[in-house]
DNA sequence: TCTTTTAGATG
DNA sequence: CTGTATGCG
DNA sequence: CATCTAAAAGACCGCATACAG
């Protein structure tokens, strides 16, 4: 695959993600698309930044001027952004990881957001303390709802809406302890259908906080199919898993080892997608994956060691939606014309 | 993720 | 305000 | 004891905070 895009920037802090889903029908029908944002990379070789301890002072490899190659950087945008036009009739659903809207907003949040425009934001790793207020955000999205965590400047989901929803949930029902679900999980409820948006449990360096996402993914994945029995559900955000061995550029290396690829982890969405036959809940469609089978292609990119000039990335931010009986011809032809659009604009590039 | 250090197996 | 340190990913 | 190798340990980037001077 081309090295022209990436997604916009940050990640999970560590890195970017971000990812984009167009709904047919004016309700919020079906279908849907992924995209992210482009690239061009600005060769700024910004060193003396970081005021690092003074330990045993490493000699600095004094990197110079920087290579030149297409890739975007993590710490800015690309000048110039541009997305697909939207469908008429379509409602545009976007997630972005942006670890922290006030760097975000220093890399150029804005020019994404303006380009994108999507009519529904999710936002994840907000790191916000309270809600924004920013005329920036709030002049495009009358409605807002915003998941804050308890500690400090930490995680954070937030849902921007052109459309105002008819409820809004921030709680995980069931989970043991609900304040380490705050700042991770919006619901909100339209007429035709439910979306939500994660940020899910990091595993943790070392697997040290694996419990806690498997405590997250055991009552999340009884929550989705709850919703599932009276609506649509479309799920999106940072899912912090890369689903399968073409999700991520090391798998190999990576299982079992590096929060996100593990046997737990990959399992566990693997049952929320495609449910165990004895269960009798509907499939859900990893969107992007569909439309794009055997493509690897990423959403984040570590912030340590280039990997984002090397292409060594993964793919944890996406969005899914399960399928419907009823909705079963309709998905069909929107994902079809979908898909045509999508592959057009690509080539085009 | 990548490099260096350490521990451990082998002969 | 600068520097150092910590937590988190 | 010398040598190879596999596993463990650091260092690594960046955001955001807290605190010392």
């Amino acid at each position: 695959m081309p090295p022209k895009r990436a997604a916009a920037s940050k990640r999970k802090l560590e890195e970017d993600s971000e990812s984009e889903v167009d709904a047919a029908t004016s309700k919020f029908a079906s279908d849907a698309s992924d995209s992210d944002a482009p690239s061009t990379s600005k060769p700024k070789a910004k060193k003396a930044k970081t005021t690092k301890a003074p330990k045993a002072a490493k000699p600095k490899p004094a990197k110079a001027a920087k290579p030149i190659n297409d890739q975007p950087t993590n710490k800015t945008l690309p000048d110039e952004i541009q997305f697909p036009a939207k469908n008429e009739g379509c409602v545009r659903i976007a997630t972005w990881n942006i670890c922290g809207l006030a760097a975000a907003q220093k890399k150029g949040f804005k020019h994404y957001m303006e380009a994108e425009d999507a009519d529904v934001l999710i936002l994840t790793e907000t790191k916000v303390n309270n809600d924004p207020v920013d005329p920036m955000l709030t002049n495009r999205y009358p409605h807002r709802y915003w998941s804050i965590s308890d500690k400090k400047t930490y995680s954070g989901t937030a849902i921007l809406s052109k459309i105002k929803p008819l409820s809004v949930d921030y709680t995980l029902p069931g989970h043991p302890d609900p304040k380490s679900i705050k700042g991770r999980i919006v619901t909100l409820e339209f007429e035709s259908l439910y979306l939500i948006g994660t940020y899910v449990v990091n595993a943790g360096t070392g697997l040290k906080t694996l419990d806690a996402k498997n405590e997250w993914n055991k009552h999340f994945t009884t929550y989705i199919r709850d919703l599932d029995r009276k609506k649509p559900v479309i799920w999106g955000g940072d899912l912090n898993v890369a689903p399968t061995e073409i999700d991520l550029a090391n798998p190999k290396t990576n299982w079992n080892k590096t929060p996100g690829y593990t046997e737990a982890e990959t399992r566990a969405f693997a049952e929320i997608l495609t449910p165990p036959e004895k269960e009798g809940a509907k499939p859900m469609i990893d969107t992007w994956r569909k439309m794009h089978p055997e493509t690897r292609h990423y959403t984040y990119f570590s912030y340590r060691f280039n990997c984002r000039e090397k292409g060594l990335g993964w793919r944890l931010d996406t969005c899914k939606f399960f399928i419907f009986v009823i909705w079963h011809s309709l998905i069909l032809i929107s994902l079809f014309l979908l898909v045509v659009g999508i592959l057009l604009w690509w080539n085009m590039r």
